[in-house]
DNA sequence: TAGCTCACTATACGCTCATATAGTGCGGCC
DNA sequence: GGCCGCACTATATGAGCGTATAGTGAGCTA
């Protein structure tokens, strides 16, 4: 069963630890780790500020722990909806549980805010892809690594707008009918052609004297400017 | 040499409201308004934390100032790209010119941190390519709007992924050879269907059922299995 | 020369934060 | 019964932040 603490919480019976644990994620994800305070989480959850030190030791331990449990529970909620034979498409999938949706909203601030391990989700998705595309559709680009990258990156990225993107749609895209919509107009996006086959060759064309060794860029970053 | 001020503009004796501006551009651009100090952004302008005071105020308006000019610096080159007749699609742009990097780096950062200027600027975008899309390919979807909005919330949120999709490609997507390879995938994505019209036909049968009345948020039993 | 303006610096204030420490009540074990 | 261990709270500490203010010197005008 998907059950579980966060989603469908069930109860408030849980462990003073747990609803730490839980009312971190929540807020994390909502306002990002530096834009929530300790004080928040122990209000949030119901307890001090001191608990959750001694609990977890420090704001960023705590962090890891939501990060670890956030990852592991992903998965398993994932398992769990392919053992049942549902739609497994990212894309598809937030509507289904409120809890991928919370957790997807954390991993999202986790890959904003330089999280190591939502980092290494984020490579592996973009290695499964990859052998995702080259096994079935092996005919949309040559290189699949760069294909796959960009498009895990357009995902998690359209995921991390999602505030303007709700906002354009004149619905918030975390609900049922938003997320409707949304995955209607992705499911176009990945079914039919943008830009016609002419235009692009265009464009390579226009791009490939950049190849050249000239540097546009030779300046890159700063050499001596600043001060440290 | 690139210590300069912000893109071509040239040397070092900028004024020091400028070279302020200019500072906080770059830095808020990377850390982020929040992981950014006033003290921070004097010191990379060479001043002192009250000069900034003395020529903005606080660090909210200089804030303001700066999605201004980005703003409008970023219409300005676009415009001079638009009139020297070179490809104008958002994706191939950053290559050519430094600046538009650092630009579109400064409002990718203002979008997520939650800047006014910079939501309005995504709403024209989404309506700009709301008309392209209805005007160069109507046939893509049947929801412009939707499209559009998930057109300019991935393209956006792939910038805001930078460092993830950098990694994946061993190469920094902000070198003119890690944007190459990107903006190759881009054209990839762009130009050929990734998922066959079967698929997305049972995808989208397999979403009807939520469209039921069924409330969103209903806590206690999960929201029935998802048809299929 | 005197006097004014103003870009600019040095320093201080008040606040919020994460972290640290001291203290309390309660259940299990001999 | 008496003690220990642990979940838990209340409060203190020190760092770092945005902001505020007093002071300084160069350049202008008359």
């Amino acid at each position: 069963m998907v059950g579980g603490p966060i989603g469908d919480p069930a109860f408030e019976d849980l462990t003073a630890r747990a609803r730490i644990r839980d009312a971190a994620i929540r807020l994390f994800a909502e306002r990002g780790i530096d834009g929530t305070t300790v004080r928040d989480i122990a209000q949030e959850a119901g307890v001090s500020p001191g608990l959750l030190r001694h609990h977890f030791g420090s704001k960023e331990a705590l962090r890891e722990v939501c990060d670890a449990y956030a990852l592991d529970r992903l998965v398993k909620i994932k398992e769990d909806l392919v053992f049942e034979g549902k739609v497994a498409t990212p894309g598809f999938l937030p509507s289904v549980h409120p809890t991928i949706v919370l957790l997807y909203r954390y991993l999202t601030r986790a890959l904003l805010d330089g999280s190591s391990g939502a980092a290494a989700m984020f490579d592996d998705m973009v290695t499964l892809s990859e052998q995702w595309i080259s096994k079935h559709a092996p005919t949309v680009t040559e290189d699949y690594r760069a294909y796959a990258a960009v498009f895990v990156g357009m995902q998690s990225g359209m995921l991390a707008m999602h505030e303007h993107v709700s906002r354009a749609l004149g619905v918030d895209i975390f609900t049922t009918e938003g997320h409707l919509r949304m995955a209607g107009a992705l499911a176009d996006f990945y079914s039919h052609p943008l830009l016609d086959p002419g235009f692009v060759t265009k464009a390579r064309a226009a791009m490939e004297p950049l190849r050249a060794p000239n540097p546009p860029t030779a300046t890159g970053t700063d050499p001596g400017a600043e001060g440290a």
